[in-house]
DNA sequence: CGCGATCCATACTCGTGCGTATGGTATCCG
DNA sequence: CGGATACCATACGCACGAGTATGGATCGCG
């Protein structure tokens, strides 16, 4: 039933050991990630783990710094390259609606802040994807004031929003009805 | 230092073993709900425990259903009371944004959406929040498909708010720029 | 007073998951 | 082709937390 799936005969390096654990992170949350669980998921045993990471700890520092590594680069630059300011933000709420999956990693670790080693992590890249949205808010013509506000208002529900649905499963949403509370929503925090 | 504060010399039952549970829940999440951390908090030992609930389980549930019970009903009722429909959304936002305390479990649990125990909790009582909130925006004056996506975004933005404060201290925001996004809110989420 | 019910302490067992020790197998290179 | 190195298996020790067994203390009440 749940033999090895996974035909992947060639020996392992610490890199597969940190996808496999981000993996699991995004599926069942960082309190999930045990050695043995990931061993079992990569065909080995403890043995070989121990041998490229020192501990569990390492193993989660080292996952978390090549998610961070990972990061949203291409989406930043993407939208920053658009001609028009006031079309980004659209296009941003849009994008981020449609392509969700990038984002489960960040909603596991969202509910795992009491764990020291995220802290940081998820309080640099919140703070990174904060600043890119007030400077879009800037742009589309907002005084710094209220685009930091605005931009705040827009982070926390987006934050909200993947709580409030990859966990809770909140009356299940049709596809359109999703389609139509993404308009409503660019259409209030979006500059006219 | 850290040896029985508390000189509550009586005998305990099945309900203080459900406060100390929720008030540890708020202060270190449902993972950090241990039995015998529990009754050195209260001054006695797992024996105790065991008398009154039959497992560490038991005593989630229990602790659960009592917090949906206290709920937020005075807040609810009060603001229901208010005879300019208007005048509701400023008031429940202002006073949620002032008490924050009686937030805390909730946003415990938000992050403990993975236990089962805690799911069908939250979905109800998210689900009266949401309800509630959609009939304030309806008698606000927006038409209903509009007062459903305007509850959607605000609430979501509640819970993305609680989680990036209380677990994550985004730069700590001081006491007046705090009343500035609170009144930005209002402004961009309540029908003028 | 005294006795039954209620509440609690002490001392265990047991499962689980991290980390270690040590030996085995595969791979690369001279 | 043989040995050094990289990778992995097996078998342990150990800590920690849930749950159990059993006896002791304390309260209510006739």
């Amino acid at each position: 039933m749940n033999a090895s799936a996974k035909p992947e005969r060639t020996r392992l390096s610490a890199e597969d050991w940190e996808d496999a654990a981000l993996k699991l992170i995004a599926d069942q949350g960082v309190g999930a990630l045990a050695v043995e669980a990931l061993a079992r998921q990569l065909g080995v045993t403890k043995g070989s783990f121990y041998w490229h990471f020192r501990t569990r700890e390492a193993l989660l520092q080292a996952s978390l710094e090549r998610w961070e590594q990972y990061g949203e680069r291409e989406v930043i630059e993407q939208i920053e390259a658009m001609p028009d300011p006031r079309a980004r933000l659209p296009e941003l709420f849009r994008r981020v609606a449609h392509e969700l999956a990038p984002h489960r990693v960040y909603a596991a670790l969202l509910k795992a802040l009491d764990h020291p080693q995220v802290v940081p992590v998820m309080a640099r890249v919140s703070q990174r994807r904060m600043e890119f949205l007030t400077n879009i808010y800037r742009e589309a013509g907002l005084p710094p004031e209220e685009a930091l506000n605005r931009a705040r208002l827009t982070y926390a529900a987006y934050v909200g929003f993947l709580q409030l649905n990859f966990t809770l499963g909140l009356p299940r949403i049709s596809h359109d009805e999703f389609d139509a509370y993404v308009e409503h929503m660019i259409r209030t925090l979006t500059p006219a």
